[in-house]
DNA sequence: TATAGTGTAATAGATATCTAATACGCTAAA
DNA sequence: TTTAGCGTATTAGATATCTATTACACTATA
């Protein structure tokens, strides 16, 4: 995995870890990686994996059984939340971003329609 | 101007002044405040808002006139395909955070229209 | 000429992030 | 009981960011 420069390492495996979930590549009360495997595989320290999983485990998506790893919550709705808000989230920031540019929340939605169609959205 | 955590201030200040540039808050051949008076009124270091300044130089939507200030170019053709360049990066960095989500670009389209109805886009 | 405003440079210190290394206690299985 | 795998904690050092401070050279103007 290659990690965009001036964001913090530690958010950046955060929300990777919750897209697997939000999609389902991480199962409700199936084990993640272990934080040394998911150091290996990112390519990363320990300590900065652990990082990003404490807050998911203080927000309740992850949950810790001592000796045996981390593992997904298995309250469904919980996850369907948060993906719902981390869409809503995305939303939210683009338009912010386009009024920015000076685009009304209409001029941005016919320049996405515009870009996708020129671009296939590539 | 209150800042976002976690990314650098001096990347915030220069998206800032690429913005009010784009929106011709800023116009060709106008002095930028100079970074003494950015820095009291971004509550921010100089050596911060020089930071800043410095790639904008480096672009060419700055220019510099010693002992004077910084100016806006008066190159309009470079402004203007600066705002499109912005406008551009948020569409696609928009589909690509919506995709690793789950949606297809149709389905963004659908999920931001749907959106702007029901919040009006705030 | 003197002064005020400008960009620019350099230094030192504080803080956050990341790495590296080591260690401890827990659990399951050989 | 021993071993391997797990989360967790701690320490030290490197790097980037930001602040604070001082200083220098340039320009326009009083």
């Amino acid at each position: 995995m290659q990690f965009q420069d001036n964001i913090p390492i530690y958010i950046q495996i955060e929300k990777y870890l919750y897209r697997q979930i939000a999609l389902g590549q991480l199962k409700p009360g199936e084990k993640v990686p272990s934080v040394r495997q998911l150091a290996v595989d990112l390519t990363v320290n320990v300590n900065t994996v652990q990082r990003a999983l404490n807050q998911m485990n203080n927000e309740g998506i992850l949950y810790v059984k001592r000796g045996l790893g981390s593992f997904v919550t298995e309250d469904t709705n919980l996850i369907l939340q948060k993906r719902q808000e981390l869409v809503e989230d995305e939303l939210s920031e683009f338009l912010k971003s386009t009024a920015q540019l000076g685009l009304s929340p209409e001029q941005t939605l016919t320049a996405l329609k515009k870009y996708i169609e020129e671009t296939g959205g590539d």
